[in-house]
DNA sequence: TTACTTGCTCTAGCAACTGGAGCTTCAAGA
DNA sequence: TCTTGAAGCTCCAGTTGCTAGAGCAAGTAA
């Protein structure tokens, strides 16, 4: 049995983001030991483990606590995984997306900083301007 | 003189959040009309649209804070513009990277979801999965 | 003038944690 | 066995960047 700081260090997620988890329901309420100390098996560690890889790529928690359920049943059709998925993926792109656009940007503005005073900084103006805009979708 | 909804429907800012740049301190507390309704002028639309644009490009509020005081002040040199521009530079790179490899990983997953039952379903599994895991860096 | 929309302030809430205060329990060395 | 220091506990507050609601006042068009 582990307890919460070996979890952690195991899983690589901090001890109170780990009773957070527990406080919210992505993990069920740990066994204590005597002195009222969470304590964890490897089930836990493999549960924490797909939560922090899932964080890592983006899931927010409510997807990841319908995956968590769908895993617990796994008899059902992965229909559902597999829109979760590609719904994440979706956003992922629009993501990449928009942070292509801010580094071009962005190199474009530290390439034309000349080094003189703000007034001629296109750092600024860059941002300021709706001409150089990359998106003109106002209505978002 | 505009009044806020107008304002925030010509910057694409929504009112409530103008609101809120105002209680933070990122625009000036705006002129009332003689009912205490907020009035603002054609810089307000500027300075909003700058904020605007720069929140879309990824900038948090404390640097854009910084980018717009060196913006009320054109005569310093840009130096410090150009600083806060490298510094959100390299963050994109970063993100974009993470990002890069989740896109992977999500195009993977959903690729390999062949229609089966949750049980042979990969995008459980490759969560769950530490060899799988394209960020191995357990720290941090 | 009467509606109706928009505005006002204030408070509370969202995600997804993070950190602190003040206390208890555990593990290891002397 | 005692002691010391790390690690655990609960509870509460704060973070960022908003968003939403209550309960009003002000502005506007017919």
């Amino acid at each position: 049995m582990l307890s919460i700081g070996k979890l952690g260090a195991r899983t690589g997620v901090k001890v109170p983001t780990i009773r957070y988890y527990e406080q919210i329901g992505l993990l069920a309420e740990a066994d204590r030991s005597a002195g009222n100390q969470r304590l964890y098996d490897e089930k836990a560690v493999e549960r924490l483990t797909f939560i922090r890889h899932a964080r890592e790529l983006g899931f927010p928690l409510d997807a990841i606590r319908e995956l968590l359920s769908l895993s617990d049943q796994p008899d059902i059709p992965c229909g559902a995984a597999d829109m979760i998925a590609r719904r994440q993926l979706d956003a992922v792109r629009e993501r990449m997306l928009r942070l292509k656009a801010l580094q071009t940007e962005l190199e474009r503005m530290v390439a034309q900083c000349a080094h003189g005073t703000i007034s001629d900084c296109r750092v600024i103006e860059v941002l300021g301007n709706h001409d150089l805009c990359l998106h003109p979708d106002h209505g978002h």
